[in-house]
DNA sequence: TTCAAACGGTTGCGCGTGCAACTGTCTTGG
DNA sequence: CCAAGACAGTTGCACGCGCAACCGTTTGAA
């Protein structure tokens, strides 16, 4: 069980990943920066941690990739010196606006496998078992 | 989703791992060699890696610690020389016992918080996934 | 006011992994 | 019978990752 959902989450990963690979030269660290930093503007290298559970240390390479290719830029935030808020640049913006509806299409066909009440009963499994790892807690750990 | 499927994942195998890990000094790749050997004595390197789809490179390098450390043994074979017919040695054998039941354990304990309806509609669902995917052919790429 | 602890973020290092190339063996077609 | 390709398994190499240590900043309590 626990190896058929690496098998099956490894699978799905690399199904995603090569096209956005293959037609955005992102990474999936990079992926998940643009996605989380896409629908909440401002935000911090310290929340998209918390909000991917990625590790810090990822999070901040997948950023600093980012920012070389001119996609992010970091400016220091003024009321906490530490922080750097994250912002799409134009550039940015403009692969984001292709990423999300190639990325929903791409959750579409995959669920498309299933009826309506069959993909229902996978998410709320799904959500038992989160709930149950603690995984929905908010900046623990 | 796919995120999801990732974050669940990992969470489920370190919660394993970690067990493992502590009470025997055995890594994933490990386990998974004993788990599949221990439930069919004799077979070789490239069954493992087909039925567990790990890496053949994987495979090996778990094989090969779990050989320095005397729990497998691989003995050549007569009517193909290129392969190695895996077994366990008797000390692998006390640890496959021990490992069983603990695992199984594990797992009921995982799938304790769900129904018994639902439990049997997760897996219908991870079967779905699985079966869009491709996961389930044999032998191929 | 001051200093220690906590925090945001980055970087050096070691490790596991996948890829590609290799060795040795078998298989098959000419 | 032999050469060429396929196959089982191993290893050199490069790369991504997590850990721990680090820098600069902020916070809070003495």
């Amino acid at each position: 069980m626990p190896f058929r959902l690496n098998r099956l989450a490894a699978a799905v990963s690399q199904h995603l990943s090569a096209v956005y690979r293959a037609r955005f030269a992102l990474e999936i660290p990079e992926w998940r920066v643009m996605a989380t930093v896409g629908q909440d503007l401002g935000c911090t290298a310290q929340h998209v941690a918390d909000s991917t559970r990625m590790h810090k240390t990822r999070v901040s390479r997948a950023i600093a990739q980012l920012a070389r290719r001119g996609l992010i830029e970091r400016v220091a935030s003024e009321r906490d010196r530490r922080e750097r808020a994250l912002r799409l640049t134009r550039a940015g913006r403009r692969l984001y606006a292709k990423l999300v509806p190639l990325a929903l299409a791409r959750e579409r066909a995959l669920l498309a496998c299933m009826s309506g009440a069959e993909r229902r009963s996978l998410l709320r499994g799904l959500d038992r078992l989160e709930q149950f790892l603690g995984l929905h807690e908010r900046r623990s750990a």
